[in-house]
DNA sequence: AGAAACCCTGTAGCAGGTATAAAGTCAAGT
DNA sequence: ACTTGACTTTATACCTGCTACAGGGTTTCT
């Protein structure tokens, strides 16, 4: 199959599966005498294995470790254990980090209840003061909130 | 104070604060005759309102916000009160997200619990098998747990 | 044959910094 | 006075994980 059918059959954007085969997610499969790249059931099942655990707000580092288990059959999966494990911890961390920061939000909007002048605004003076039991960044490294722009993907996209 | 000073102030990062000044967070302070930035309390302050916002995960552009509103007090805060609204719904979906994440994995984890050969790893079937109940991003924006390197701080940063 | 839909490479951009190089400034020590 | 070393300056490139586009080529449909 092209790209655009492998595209649209593990639902990933054509331009994300070049991009995995630049950065050695995918290997580069054949191509037609056209230059058009040219994929088969393995590389679908690989591509499905990548978006899975991209799914699962892995790192891409993390996920070439995973497929080099995958690649050797022989090695054991002890290693996969810790590092899933590992990526348990990290989304957990997350989570009770995410918590206090739902909780200090809480407590600033609290210091606001009505529209007054900004000049007494109790947010943005609570927003001045420094401290803030502000726990560091932590080396977590769950996906982000921003920045997932809406794509404006043209109509005529299936391949069938 | 010179930015170094400002740094240790305020717990920011020299890089940082002349990349808040590039992108319009910070006013381009006066330099003195040897073009070194010279900054004093109200800088310090504001820069600690950045820092403050930015660890409760609001984007640049929330704070950039946000800041209008402190510099103009005559407006009242009842935007204020919806941004902060809106961010905090944004937190709780996240969280709602990373929950949901955090359920998948352990399902993922209990498929696997000794290190047998990879070939009949489960954790490496269960990633290739489609489907995942995988909800798409949404568009929600907390910060990511990835991508917080270490910093390499030498040591003599202290300055007073 | 011509148009539409697809594909190619290459490059630039997003957030929010971080890391470097190469140079300039300044205070302290000798 | 001179040197050392810590600090500062600008500019530029890099990071993650894509996404968007320009400017072409190929294939398919009519």
């Amino acid at each position: 199959m092209k790209i655009g059918e492998l595209s649209t059959a593990t639902g990933t954007p054509v331009e994300t599966v070049r991009f995995y085969e630049r950065v050695g997610l995918l290997p580069a499969p054949k191509r037609t005498s056209g230059n058009f790249r040219i994929y088969d059931e393995t590389h679908a099942e690989r591509l499905a294995f990548v978006r899975h655990c991209r799914s699962l707000d892995m790192t891409l580092d993390e996920v070439r470790v995973l497929l080099q288990f995958r690649d050797a059959p022989e090695r054991g999966c002890g290693e996969v254990n810790e590092m899933v494990d590992a990526h348990i911890a990290h989304v957990a961390t997350r989570i009770q980090e995410l918590r206090a920061l739902e909780k200090q939000l809480k407590e600033l909007r609290r210091t606001c209840g009505d529209a007054r002048a900004g000049g007494e605004c109790g947010i943005l003076s609570g927003l001045s003061s420094a401290a803030a039991t502000s726990s560091k960044p932590s080396k977590s490294h769950v996906r982000g909130m921003h920045g997932e722009k809406p794509r404006m993907q043209p109509p005529g996209r299936a391949t069938g």
